[in-house]
DNA sequence: TGTACATCAGTGAACGCGCGTTCACTGATGTAC
DNA sequence: TGTACATCAGTGAACGCGCGTTCACTGATGTAC
């Protein structure tokens, strides 16, 4: 069943979905093959080229979607946090967390898997600015979280943009791991105590009670 | 040149080698192929099938030992650093993010590109309890490491495991995304950071001067 | 001491497979006159 | 209004390639008698 005249654009969309339920099932940039993607969604391997110029081209988009999903969660979970600095960081944080937990192989392909900087840049798919770029929203939304927080003075920190990038590595580092391992005996609230030390969140009197893992002793009175 | 008689084994380590080298070069799993692995140390192809029964094992047995190295090198970091707990932590966290930065390719493949857990145990090349126990030893490391700084009291951890896997987290994180996006502009001392704030290390007065990120304020005087 | 034989270490040719990509094409849909 | 034609969206067959793996083999080396 072809698209209507003028419509050849959604099939684009349908090899970018196709793309992302392979990279889901498989968990392997390799099973993303330009016949399996048209298997994927039905259609003639041939049909592709009408969209794409190469099978990296694929991989290149479907990566960069991802990074645009990514980044349109985190602002989402902000939003709905409400207005308290600690508790929006908390919020993007969980749900860059839950990106990564609901799509463990897709945000490991994000990360090194599927989409090798250098290859692309090489190839010219791609510039240097943007492949750094990629990962450069996400990053810009925890930055401006811990800022805020440090603002409100809810943080301690004296380097917004240094300690958010030290949250940044280690919630890949958590995700990633997460991803690779899923079966190991994570600890009891292992991002909230990456989020409160690396953020230096403080208790603040008008904030929430801020989440502590066990055995972490009380919050000093203010 | 074959090798001597009773001498066969060497051609698995010749093998494992190739493997290895191919990872470093490219960075990428699929790049270590049965033809590949041949040519780069110079054998026919069918060679490898008196070592290894099949390609995946190659694999396998080149991340285990990349993990056994990695092992090998934390402790050998722990001992040289002396027997100032705080300084044989920091020691252990430098050498694994060093080993990192010198063959990022092949601490990718390590950990979710070459070697995928599930694929691994599903084909019965390794246990369950094997494939968690390859990063285990590593991690075991840390674990002391912070352990031995809690009971000198150079740590104000109350949860020496939770805080060592919330180190190693972080410490991965880091080691991957720099292995990912080298020309990143990392804060200057992220890697102190991590270390100082995850394993709670305190200021004492027999520990040499704690090694602190700028603009991170002085460290309480005892 | 010689010699037949087993074993070891590794090879060359071949197989079937899925891959990325190219090519000439088909048929439906819109448009100029 | 009809009709010729351009364009669009997608297809089927074919190509050359490198791959994992199998097979029968080669020749050197050690060993039993």
């Amino acid at each position: 069943v072809k698209n209507r005249r003028g419509e050849g654009s959604r099939l684009r969309e349908d090899i970018l979905r196709g793309a992302a339920e392979l990279l889901d099932q498989t968990g392997q940039e390799q099973a993303v093959t330009l016949r399996a993607v048209a298997r994927q969604i039905g259609i003639a391997a041939p049909s592709i080229y009408g969209h794409f110029p190469n099978r990296e081209s694929i991989l290149l988009a479907t990566v960069q979607q991802a990074f645009a999903e990514l980044t349109e969660q985190l602002q989402c979970a902000q939003t709905a946090a409400g207005t308290d600095p600690g508790a929006r960081l908390r919020a993007v944080s969980a749900a860059y967390l839950d990106f990564a937990r609901l799509r463990p192989q897709r945000y490991r392909a994000m990360f090194g898997g599927a989409w090798d900087t250098t290859g692309a840049v090489r190839a010219g798919a791609v510039s240097y600015a943007e492949a750094v770029a990629l990962g450069q929203d996400a990053l810009t939304v925890i930055v401006e979280a811990v800022r805020a927080c440090v603002d409100a003075g809810d943080s301690a920190s004296t380097d917004p943009v240094g300690d958010a990038v030290s949250l940044w590595v280690a919630l890949h580092g958590l995700a990633h791991q997460r991803a690779v391992i899923p079966n190991f005996p994570w600890p009891e609230g292992i991002a909230d105590r990456l989020v409160q030390r690396l953020a230096q969140l403080q208790w603040h009197a008008a904030a929430h009670e801020p989440v502590m893992a066990p055995g972490q002793g009380e919050p000093p009175t203010p």
